[in-house]
RNA sequence: GCAUCAGACCCUCUUAUUG
């Protein structure tokens, strides 16, 4: 059972889902014990890969074996229902518990704050909080992570610098996930100033920055205009480290064409093909961007073309950008045949692929076209700006 | 009995070089 733990852990880590609840049924043809930890693996692997039809039929498979789920069952369950703001859902689940009495543990709680702060839902935050306190259950640093980042992501910052400050008060250790949380709130906020202070205090405290600091400080550095600085961060990286990663790339590669420097972005783009530097979809899209916003369409929809042939696959926002392209030089019919085309290979548009679309024929008064995507639209649940 | 399974941080798209 052990064993079979290990290699379903193997299966989860290579996000290959389906092999595992193959795996799981022929275990349990041969007859083989399988442990509830077992099947929490398979459950979550499955809640990561976005197959929850599928973890609630193996939720409910092993009840029916006369299993009992635990806490990180539905963690795992309630975690990815969360982040799909599927509330309700996670209402009926948690109710489930409580019925079952099956506590909920740090863990658990830090899973329900963070989704509920990330959502601007700070009541329930706020309830759940003190329902963790009231049980005596001990915060720790993911927890306290958390809330900093939802005081960030709204920038609310001097919450964010005080729950920083009572943590380190109450003996939870502030680590380096922490210190990216904080410095990326101040980041966003316009104030990486207040960020490179606390790269200070991380080695005042012996915390070490990894690439995640620096990747957060050099778009902090982008987003005020001081290309200078951020290139000094990142050579730093170069020659020092920590070593940059494809994130990096894409920020500074961003941070360039948003300030005006094509130039020394396309010459970046151009040494890391060259140096066989791997940049992911992201990336490419950037640039393809850049060259778009430089008006230089033609040149994008080249290394679109290029990159397709290539093998590389597009996802939404880079046939968002080729089709704004499109409609951008009033080429209505190419953008409608790629609308069409991403549609054919399976490519899903998004609620901005149909506004760039509706925008375009509204200035063009096609009053049928307009009519027929918002419809589309709105059976895909979507809504108009 | 304990442990092994669940939680926190970074990049790109429309309106928008002019809000």
């Amino acid at each position: 059972s052990v064993t079979y733990g290990t290699v379903v852990n193997g299966i989860r880590k290579s996000g290959d889902s389906d092999w595992a609840l193959n795996f799981l049924r022929t275990m349990e043809d041969r007859r083989i014990e399988i442990s509830v930890m077992i099947y929490n693996m398979v459950i979550d692997s499955l809640c990561k890969n976005g197959q929850m039809d599928d973890a609630f039929d193996l939720f409910r498979r092993i009840e029916s074996k006369g299993i009992l789920p635990t806490v990180v069952t539905y963690a795992s369950l309630i975690h990815r229902l969360c982040v799909l703001g599927r509330w309700s859902d996670v209402l009926e689940l948690v109710r489930d518990m409580v019925r079952r009495k099956i506590s909920g543990n740090v863990v658990f709680f830090t899973i329900l704050i963070d989704a509920f702060v990330k959502d601007g839902k700070a009541l329930e935050a706020k309830e759940m909080w003190e329902e963790m306190i009231q049980r005596g259950l001990v915060p720790d640093t993911v927890t306290y992570t958390s809330l900093i980042n939802g005081f960030g992501m709204h920038n609310n910052l001097d919450a964010a610098k005080q729950t920083f400050d009572s943590m380190v008060s109450k003996g939870c250790l502030p680590n380096v996930v922490t210190f990216n949380t904080l410095i990326n709130g101040y980041c966003k906020s316009n104030r990486v100033d207040e960020g490179m202070k606390l790269l200070n205090e991380m080695s005042r405290r012996r915390v070490v920055a990894n690439t995640c600091t620096y990747n957060i400080l050099i778009q902090g550095f982008c987003q005020v205009g001081n290309i200078d600085a951020a290139r000094k961060l990142f050579r730093e990286m170069l020659c020092k480290g920590p070593h940059p990663n494809s994130i990096t790339y894409s920020i500074f590669l961003d941070g360039l064409f948003k300030n005006g420097k094509q130039d020394e972005a396309l010459v970046l783009y151009d040494k890391m093909e060259k140096n066989g530097i791997k940049i992911g979809i992201v990336g490419h899209t950037i640039v393809v961007h850049g060259l778009c916003k430089d008006g230089k369409f033609a040149e994008a929809l080249h290394l679109f073309e290029k990159l397709t042939n290539k093998g590389v696959k597009p996802h939404v926002k880079m046939y968002n950008v080729i089709i704004s392209g499109f409609c951008g030089i009033d080429f209505l019919d190419e953008a409608d045949k790629l609308f069409k085309h991403m549609k054919e290979v399976g490519c899903k548009p998004n609620n901005r692929t149909y506004n760039i679309l509706i925008r375009a024929h509204l200035k063009n008064d096609d009053i049928s076209k307009i009519i027929e995507l918002t419809r589309e639209m709105r059976d895909r649940g979507f809504s108009a700006d």
